[in-house]
RNA sequence: GCCGAAGUGGCGGAAUGGCAGACGCAGUGGUCUCAAAAACCACCGAGGGCGACCUCGUACCGGUUCGACUCCGGUCUUCGGCACCA
C-alpha cells in the first residue's frame, strides 16, 4: 500500500487556486452544447456565515451541474445575494452596524466558504439584489406592473409587525406571527401598495400541471391560492338594501335560516335598528381589538349581534334574521353568507347557540351503500330475512357479512331488519353515500362524516339532558328528524327544497346556478382566498417605490431615464412606530418636483419588500452586465427557464409563487417565452443537530411540556439527568451551529461532500453526526490509498487490453462488470437525485477493487486500471477536488471536469450464469446458479431436482408452478 | 378540524410486486504494533438448535396475489402545511 499522504487541506486548497486561475467555471454565452440551468436559491447574506445546513442546498446541485458538463451539457451556475429587506436590516440592527457595510462583510465570509467546499459557480455573473444596477430593474419592473395595471395603492387593514415596524405580506405571517421575528402580527389601517396577483390566480393554479415540482408544494400553492366555485345570491332587506353573499353551496339555498355579515361589512351601519345599535358599537369594537393571539384559541365560541334587520330569501321567500358575526370575514367573497346550519358546522354552532331553525335540505341518496357485520351481530333468522327483501350479502373470511345496498329503499329495508334482530353487543355498521349507522344493542345512528363523538356534542348542545351513547340512541328513536339535522351532507338529493326536491345530489349545484343566472336571482362565480400582494414596507433597506406623489397629477411614475432612485446614504435608517418610512425623515429626498408638471411634489417614502427583488433575479443572471435592460432577450431565451432549481420548501409559498407571477407578467408583455420560470424544483432536507434541552421550570415530570434549548455554556447549571438530548434545526440562537470551515480543516470538503450526500435521502432531514463524517472520510481515505497505490501499476492504454483480460479470468470479468454496473447506476442516481445510493455503489466497487486488488500479486491489470481511472471521473463530481489530484497523479492532462463522464459497456454486463431464486409457497428455500438465458422448463427441471427444494415438498402434491425467467421460480405445493 | 408526507435492526438508511436489512455508523473478535492510533480481516435483526438448519420479523388490523416493506381498505403514531375562506 502506498505511504502517500491524503493532505487534503492541500489538495484542496491547491485546485481551487488552479480553477481560479483557469477561470474554469466561467460560462459561455453562445455554443453549440445543449444548456442546463442549475440554480441556488439566493440567499440573504448573515452574519453567522454558512452553516452545513446550507452547504445541504448547494453540495447536490453542484454534483449535477459537473455532472451534467462532464455530459456535454453548457452549464450555467451562478450565484448571488438577496441582501435587500427585513433579514439583512434586522440583522444590521442586531449588530448596531448600518446594512451598507453588513452586507458587504457577510457576502465576503459566504464567498469564501462556498469556494472553500469546493462549489463551482460562476463568479462573473453574481447578483446583488440591493446593487443600484440591479435595483433600478426591479423598480422598471414596478413600474412595468404598474402600467399594465397591476400595482395599486389602497388603504387597507394589513399586517403590521410591532417589532419590525413595518406591514407584512399574507404570505409573510406564519401562524398570526411575524416569520423574521415571531412577534404578534396586529392589523393596521394604512395606505400600502399591492401588487394584483389575483388576477393571475387561475393561471397560478393551471399552469402548475406543467412544471415538475414536488407534488406538496404544488399542493400548498393550490391551497393558498383557495380556489372555490359558487354563486352570488342577491338577498334583498326590508331597509331597500340589497346583501349579496358568496356560497359554494346554492343547493342548500333552501336550508338558509339566517345570514350573517361581517363586523366591518358597510351595510352594518344602515341594517341594525336602533335599540341593538349599542351592542352592536360594543361588538365591533371587540372584534377590532381581537389580537392575532386570542384568533388562535381553538376552541372558539361563536359570537354575534342581531341587527334587529330581516331579508328575504330569493328562493323561497322566507324572512330571515340578519346577524352580524365575527365568523364571516370582509375581506373574503362578499363579506356575507347566507347561513345553511343543517349543512354547515359553523353555522349549525352559531344556529343552536343562538336558537335559530335547522332545516335540512340535502337528504339521502340513492347510491350504493354497503353494510358489514360479524356472524352473531344480528340473529341467525337475518339471513332469510334478507333473501325475502332481495338483498345479497356474501358470506367472507373470519364469520363477516357483507351486504351490498343497492338503493335507499334497499338501505331502508335493511336498517330495519338489523334493527329489529341486533343482538346485544352486537355491530353492524352501513357505509353510504351520507352516514355510517352502527347499531349496537339497540338504535345508535352515526353519521358518517361527524364521528361519533361530534354527534354526542351536538345532542348535548340541542338538549342538556342527553349525554352519552344510550341517550343519542333514545333520542334519535324518539326524533327521526334528529338523524336529518345530524348529518349535514355534501352528496345527496335535494330535498324540501320546492320545484328542486329530487335533484342528484351530483347535479344539484349546476341546476341551481344556472337557475340563479337564468332569473336574475343570483350567478355562478368563483373565489380565491388569495389576497393581492402587500409590497410596500416602511422600512430603509429596499429598493425605494419610484412613485412621486403630486397635488395636481395624484401619483406620478419616476420616468424611465431617472431610474434607478436610489436609496440615500443615511446614519439613522431606525425603524419608527409611526407607520411611516425612515426616508420622510431626508427632506433631499422626499421633497421633488412633479415630472409631469413641474409642481413641488412629495416622493413616496416606502421601500419594496425584499421579496419583490427576488422574483426575477434568476432572470438577471443571463446577461448581468447590461445597464440598458433588465435583462438581454436572446440570451434569457437561450438560458430560461431554470432547469433545476433547489432551495428550502420553507419558500412554498413565498418566493416560489411571487417568482411564478413575475414571469407571467414580463411573458404577458412579450419579454419572454416561458410562463414557468422554473422546471424543476427540488428542496433539500434540513440538517438536524443533536442539541440539548432543559423542561420549563416547574414542569419537570410532564411529558407534553415544551423543551428549552440549552446554550452549552448553561449545562453546567442542569442535573445532567434532566437534560433532554433531541435533533433540533441548527441555529444561531441555540449556539449548534456546524460550520462547513471546522469540518474540512477537520476532514476536508470532499469528505463533508460525501457525508452530506451519503447520509440520507436529498429530500430527508439528517441528523447531524460527526462519527458519521469521520466514516465518509475513511472512505475518501480508502479511494485515495487505492489509486495512489495503483499509480505506479496503471496502464494508460487500458482500452485496448480491458476487454480481452476480462474474458481470460473470471475474478477480472466480475470486476469489470461491477465497473460498468457502477457507472450504469451512479448516472441514473444521480439524475434522479438519489445520491446517497450513488455513494453506496461507489463505496461497494471500491470494495471490490480492494478484494481484487488483494489477490493479484502485484500482477498488472488493464481492468484495475480501467476501475481506477473510471472511478476517479465518476467521483469527480462529488469529491472534485480529490478526484483531480488522482487525475493528475496517474499522469492525465486537464481537469476532471472537462472529461467525458465514464459511458457504461452493456456488453461487459452481460452474464454468463445468473442465480435463480427457488421458492415453495412464497418462501426461500434455495438458490442455485444457473446459464443465462435457459429455457423455462430446464429452469423448472433444475428446481424440482434441487435437494432442498424436493425437501421442502416432501409429502406434498405440488399445484402450480410460476417460473419468471432467469429470476425465480415459485412451487405451489401443499 | 382539514390537506399532505412518513413509519424497516442499537442508529442513518437500501430494496416500489419476486433473496428484507445493500452501503455506512456504532458494537464484538482478530491481524499489525513495545504500545496506542490508523489501517486491514471476520462477525453483527430476534428466538431456538452442538450443528447443517428451523421459526418469527418491515407501526397495527384486514384484503388482493403463486408471492406484499412494496398494491387496496381501515386504525394508530410522528412530522409538515393550512386553519372560522361560507
Amino acid at each position: 500500500m502506498s505511504d502517500i499522504k491524503y493532505d487534503f487541506n492541500a489538495i484542496e486548497k491547491k485546485w481551487q487556486e488552479r480553477w481560479r486561475e483557469a477561470d474554469l467555471f466561467r460560462v459561455e454565452n453562445t455554443t453549440d452544447k445543449p444548456k442546463f440551468y442549475g440554480l441556488d436559491f439566493f440567499p440573504y447574506p448573515s452574519g453567522a456565515g454558512l452553516s452545513v445546513g446550507h452547504c445541504r442546498n448547494y453540495i447536490p446541485t453542484d454534483v449535477v451541474c459537473r455532472y451534467k458538463r462532464m455530459n456535454g451539457f453548457n452549464v450555467l451556475h451562478p450565484m448571488g445575494w438577496d441582501a435587500f429587506g427585513l433579514p439583512a436590516e434586522n440583522e444590521a440592527i442586531n449588530k448596531k452596524s448600518h446594512p451598507k457595510k453588513t452586507v458587504p462583510e457577510y457576502i465576503n465570509t459566504y464567498k469564501r466558504q462556498m469556494n472553500l467546499i469546493g462549489i463551482g459557480y460562476d463568479w462573473s455573473r453574481e447578483v446583488n439584489s440591493s446593487s443600484p444596477e440591479y435595483y433600478k430593474w426591479t423598480q422598471w419592473i414596478f413600474e412595468l406592473l404598474y402600467k399594465r395595471g397591476l400595482a395599486y395603492r389602497s388603504p387597507a387593514p394589513a399586517n403590521w409587525c410591532p417589532h419590525c415596524a413595518t406591514v407584512l405580506a399574507n404570505e409573510e405571517v406564519k401562524d398570526g406571527k411575524c416569520w423574521r421575528c415571531d412577534s404578534f402580527i396586529e392589523k393596521k389601517n394604512l395606505p400600502q401598495w399591492f401588487f394584483k396577483i389575483t388576477e393571475y390566480a387561475d393561471r397560478l393554479i393551471s399552469d402548475l400541471d406543467t412544471i415538475d415540482w414536488p407534488e406538496s408544494i404544488k399542493l400548498m400553492q393550490k391551497n393558498w391560492i383557495g380556489r372555490s366555485e359558487g354563486a352570488e345570491v342577491y338577498f334583498d332587506t326590508e331597509i331597500g338594501e340589497r346583501l349579496t353573499v358568496y356560497t359554494t353551496r346554492p343547493d342548500t339555498l333552501w336550508g338558509a335560516t339566517f345570514m350573517v355579515i361581517a363586523p366591518e361589512h358597510p351595510l352594518a351601519d344602515k341594517l341594525v335598528v336602533e335599540e341593538n345599535r349599542h351592542a352592536l358599537d360594543e361588538y365591533r369594537k371587540l372584534a377590532q381589538r381581537q389580537t392575532a393571539i386570542e384568533r388562535q384559541s381553538t376552541e372558539k365560541e361563536k359570537t354575534g349581534i342581531f341587527t334587529g334587520s330581516y331579508a328575504i330569501n330569493p328562493v323561497n321567500g322566507m324572512r330571515i334574521p340578519i346577524w352580524v358575526a365575527d365568523y364571516v370575514m370582509m375581506g373574503y367573497g362578499t363579506g356575507a353568507i347566507m347561513a345553511v346550519p343543517a349543512h354547515d358546522d359553523r353555522d349549525f354552532d352559531f344556529a343552536i347557540k343562538f336558537g335559530i331553525p335547522v332545516i335540512p335540505v340535502i337528504g339521502r341518496s340513492d347510491e350504493m351503500s354497503k353494510a358489514t357485520f360479524r356472524k352473531g351481530a344480528l340473529s341467525d333468522d337475518c339471513e332469510d330475512m334478507l333473501i325475502d327483501e332481495g338483498i345479497e350479502f356474501v358470506e367472507e373470511a373470519n364469520d363477516v357479512y357483507n351486504v351490498t345496498l343497492k338503493s335507499a329503499k334497499e338501505t331502508d329495508a335493511f336498517i330495519a331488519i338489523a334493527k329489529k334482530l341486533i343482538q346485544p353487543g352486537g355491530h353492524v355498521s352501513v357505509v353510504g353515500a351520507r352516514w355510517t349507522f352502527i347499531f349496537e344493542d339497540a338504535v345508535i345512528d352515526m353519521d358518517s362524516y361527524a364521528a361519533e363523538r361530534s354527534v354526542i356534542e351536538r345532542m348535548r348542545v340541542i338538549d342538556k339532558r342527553f349525554s352519552g351513547t344510550e341517550t343519542v340512541a333514545r333520542a334519535l328513536a324518539s326524533n327521526p328528524f334528529l338523524t336529518d339535522m345530524l348529518c349535514h351532507c355534501e352528496k345527496g338529493n335535494m330535498i324540501n327544497s320546492a320545484d328542486f326536491t329530487g335533484t342528484p345530489g351530483e347535479l344539484a349545484k349546476k341546476i341551481v346556478i344556472k337557475w340563479l343566472d337564468d332569473t336574475g336571482r343570483g350567478k355562478g362565480t368563483v373565489n380565491f382566498k388569495l389576497r393581492d400582494w402587500l409590497i410596500s414596507r416602511q422600512r430603509y433597506w429596499g429598493a425605494p417605490i419610484p412613485v412621486i406623489h403630486c397635488p395636481h397629477c395624484g401619483e406620478v411614475l419616476v420616468p424611465e431615464e431617472d431610474l434607478p432612485v436610489l436609496l440615500p446614504d443615511v446614519e439613522n435608517y431606525q425603524p419608527s412606530a409611526s407607520g411611516e418610512s425612515p426616508l420622510v425623515n431626508i427632506p433631499e429626498f422626499v421633497n421633488v418636483k412633479c415630472p409631469k408638471c413641474g409642481a413641488d411634489a412629495k416622493r413616496e417614502t416606502d421601500t419594496m419588500g425584499g421579496f419583490a427583488c427576488s422574483s426575477w433575479y434568476f432572470l438577471r443572471y443571463a446577461s448581468p452586465d447590461r445597464d440598458d435592460v433588465p435583462f438581454d432577450k436572446e440570451l434569457a431565451k437561450y438560458w430560461l427557464p431554470v432547469d433545476l432549481y433547489v432551495g428550502g420548501a420553507e419558500h412554498a409559498v413565498m418566493h416560489l409563487l411571487y417568482a411564478r407571477f413575475w414571469t407571467k407578467v414580463l411573458y404577458d408583455e412579450g419579454l419572454i417565452d416561458f410562463v414557468e420560470p422554473f422546471r424543476k424544483l427540488m428542496n433539500q432536507g434540513m440538517v438536524l443537530a443533536y442539541t440539548p434541552h432543559r423542561t420549563m421550570a416547574g414542569s419537570e415530570g410532564n411529558e407534553d411540556a415544551d423543551l428549552i434549548p440549552l446554550l452549552p455554556e448553561q449545562m453546567a447549571d442542569y442535573d445532567p439527568d434532566k437534560i433532554v438530548w433531541k435533533y433540533t434545526k441548527m441555529s444561531k440562537s441555540k449556539k449548534n451551529v456546524v460550520t462547513p470551515d471546522s469540518m474540512a480543516e477537520k476532514f476536508g470538503a470532499d469528505s463533508l461532500r460525501l457525508y452530506e450526500l451519503f447520509v440520507a435521502p436529498f429530500e430527508e432531514a439528517i441528523q447531524w453526526s460527526e462519527e458519521g463524517m469521520s466514516g465518509a472520510f475513511r472512505f475518501a481515505g480508502r479511494v485515495w490509498r487505492l489509486v495512489t497505490s495503483w499509480v505506479d501499476k496503471f496502464d494508460p492504454y487500458w482500452r485496448a487490453k480491458s476487454a480481452e483480460e476480462a474474458g481470460e479470468t473470471n475474478k477480472a470479468k466480475n470486476l469489470r462488470r461491477k465497473l460498468h454496473e457502477t457507472i450504469k447506476k451512479v448516472g441514473e442516481d444521480i439524475d434522479k437525485f438519489a445520491f446517497n445510493t450513488a455513494v453506496a455503489a461507489l463505496m461497494e466497487l471500491v470494495n471490490e477493487m480492494y478484494s481484487f486488488v488483494n489477490t493479484l500479486d502485484d500482477a498488472p491489470s488493464a481492468v484495475m486500471s480501467e476501475c481506477v481511472e473510471s472511478l476517479v471521473l465518476m467521483m469527480a463530481p462529488i469529491t472534485p477536488h480529490m478526484s483531480v489530484e488522482l487525475w493528475e497523479m496517474l499522469g492525465r492532462q486537464g481537469f476532471t471536469i472537462d472529461e467525458k463522464f465514464p459511458v457504461a459497456d452493456e456488453s461487459a454486463m452481460v452474464k454468463a450464469e445468473i442465480e435463480i431464486i427457488a421458492q415453495v409457497n412464497g418462501k426461500l428455500r434455495a438458490k442455485l446458479t444457473v446459464p443465462a438465458g435457459m429455457s423455462e422448463a430446464d429452469t423448472k427441471n433444475a428446481v424440482l431436482t434441487n435437494d432442498k427444494v424436493k425437501a421442502a415438498i416432501e409429502g406434498k402434491t405440488v399445484r402450480k408452478i410460476i417460473v419468471v425467467p432467469n429470476k425465480l421460480v415459485n412451487i405451489v405445493a401443499n
